[in-house]
Parts: structure tokens; sequence; C-alpha cells
DNA sequence: ATCCAGGAATTTT
DNA sequence: AAAATTCATGGA
């Protein structure tokens, strides 16, 4: 199965920071999402994929269904962002499963990219189901309801946050992932009434699975490159900011901005 | 030991 | 409501 792109770099969508389940594998990445799993690779403007002949999947999951050329439009507008695309093209917001991202970024607070990627392998093996794919052994991502043992959550090297996800049990089963289909302010006071679940990650959620692009997660490298480039004020006022300058597309501002700061700095 | 990482909760103004 | 303080954990 094949795509052809544009403006889209895999490795870049991939290795940008807002996904965490896959690695690579010589010259393709293996990527996981839930209980699946497949290949994916790119040659030019051709994205290759193998494992799964699911063509709708894979098109909602990269949203190549989408029109990327106002937003690119836009990011060439601004010098920073535009640097950043420079630096790192074809970075494309991906639509991860909301489950998984929920538990991604409760579990990415206060921690570091390996951190999370190795506190989620952790728990996939834990309170996943193992499965055969291309001759080894994976994980499925824990299933909602699964992760209930706090004992053996910490043990996956997530401390405290251990807590958020428990209590994150009874949230989605009061339904809490279908409240989010709504507006953007809605979305976040929602996801922000579940303990562990502030600003930051309402937005990155908001952002990676639920397509509110309009959504800016600040964390400390986005923060550092707003006040360095653009203001030094209070998260709220740094979101609002790019909101108006980006107008709807602040979310791939962030992303931009984010990749680029954190690799060159 | 000290510092930092894709912050949130709590307390104080 | 906004700002300052506390809390929290593993890795470098």
């Amino acid at each position: 199965m094949q795509f052809k792109v544009t403006d889209f770099s895999l490795e870049n969508t991939l290795e940008c920071g807002q996904f965490f389940r896959f690695k690579k594998e010589g010259d393709a990445y293996l990527v996981q999402v839930r209980d699946k799993a497949f290949y994916a690779r790119q040659e030019s403007d051709t994205v290759f994929i193998a494992g799964t002949s699911d063509k709708r999947f894979i098109r909602h999951l990269f949203r190549l269904d989408e029109d990327f050329t106002p937003i690119k439009k836009a990011l060439m507008k601004d010098p920073h962002t535009r640097a950043s695309y420079e630096a790192f093209p074809g970075i494309r917001l991906m639509r991860q499963d909301p489950w998984e991202c929920t538990v991604s970024y409760i579990c990415s607070q206060v921690s570091n990219i390996p951190k999370i990627r190795s506190s989620l392998e952790q728990l996939s093996q834990s309170f996943g189901t193992p499965f055969r794919f291309n001759n080894q052994i994976l994980y499925s991502f824990p299933e909602p309801g699964t992760l209930t043992c706090n004992k053996t959550m910490r043990a996956c090297g997530i401390g405290f946050r251990a807590d958020y996800l428990q209590a994150l049990n009874t949230e989605v089963k009061a339904g809490l992932l279908t409240d989010l289909d709504t507006t953007y302010p809605q979305a976040r006071d929602r996801l922000m009434r579940c303990k562990g679940i502030g600003e930051k990650v309402a937005d990155c959620i908001l952002l990676f699975s639920k397509g509110y692009d309009e959504a800016f997660p600040v964390d400390v490298w986005v923060r550092r490159a707003m006040h360095k480039h653009y203001l030094q004020a209070p998260d709220k006022e740094l979101r609002e900011f790019m909101v108006k300058r980006f107008s709807g597309y602040a979310g791939y501002a962030q992303q931009y901005l984010f990749m680029h700061t954190r690799l060159t700095s």
C-alpha cells in the first residue's frame, strides 16, 4: 500500500515529539497504535505502508485527506515558524487515538521524551496483550479499564502519575472521551476536570487526537521560544497571541517551534 | 549531589 | 483571578 504525499515528512512527523509508539528499523519505522502495528517508509514523495491494508486508518492517522496548503502558507509568513519549517520540513500533526493520547500525555508531565516512550512501552508490556508481528513479539496498548493496579503501574516508572491514570478510569467510564466532541473551550474544560490534567496536557490531547488545531500547548521549550522570539508574558497570553497570529493553526506553529528549539538549542 | 524534563495542585496575594 | 509556592520522579 502506498500514498503520494506533498509537504509531508514521515521522519519529522514521527520524530517531532507528538507521538511516542514507534521505532526505527533500518529505513522504515515500526509504528504502533492501540492493538495495531505497521511499517512505514518514505521515498521522496511516496509513503509505503506494510503490515496493514487498512487504507482509511492510515489516511486518518496522518491526516492525509486534509489540505496542508493554507497551513504551510500561514507558517511561511512568520519568520520564526518559517525558519522552523526550513529546518524540519513536512511535520504534520497526527490524529492519534484519544485514549492512547490521553494516557501518553498524563505520563508526559515533568518528564522527557525518551522517558515517556520507555514508560509507555513498559505499561504496554505489563497491561497490554502480546501479539506476533513480522516475527517479533509486540504488545498492544493497555485497553481502557485495565490500568488499575497502582503498584504495577509504578513499576513501569511512571511514579506519581499512576494516581492520575487510576482516576482516569472512572472519567473514561463516565464518558470523558465522547465528551470531547464539542467545541475547543468546552472540551478543554472537560479534560481539566480530571485529576492530573492541566492546561498543557489538555491542549496536547485536543491538538494531537481531536483535531483542535487552535490548541497551543505551552511546555518549557515552547515557552522559551516564545519568550525569546515573540513576547515575555504568562502562558495564557502566549496562547492568545499565537491564536491571533496563526488564525486557527496555532497548534501547527507550536509543533514547529517545539521541534526546532528542542533540537537546535 | 544538583539540575532538568512536553506540569499540576495548592496556597497566598 | 492571578501569582507564587509546593509537590513529584527518574535519569543525566
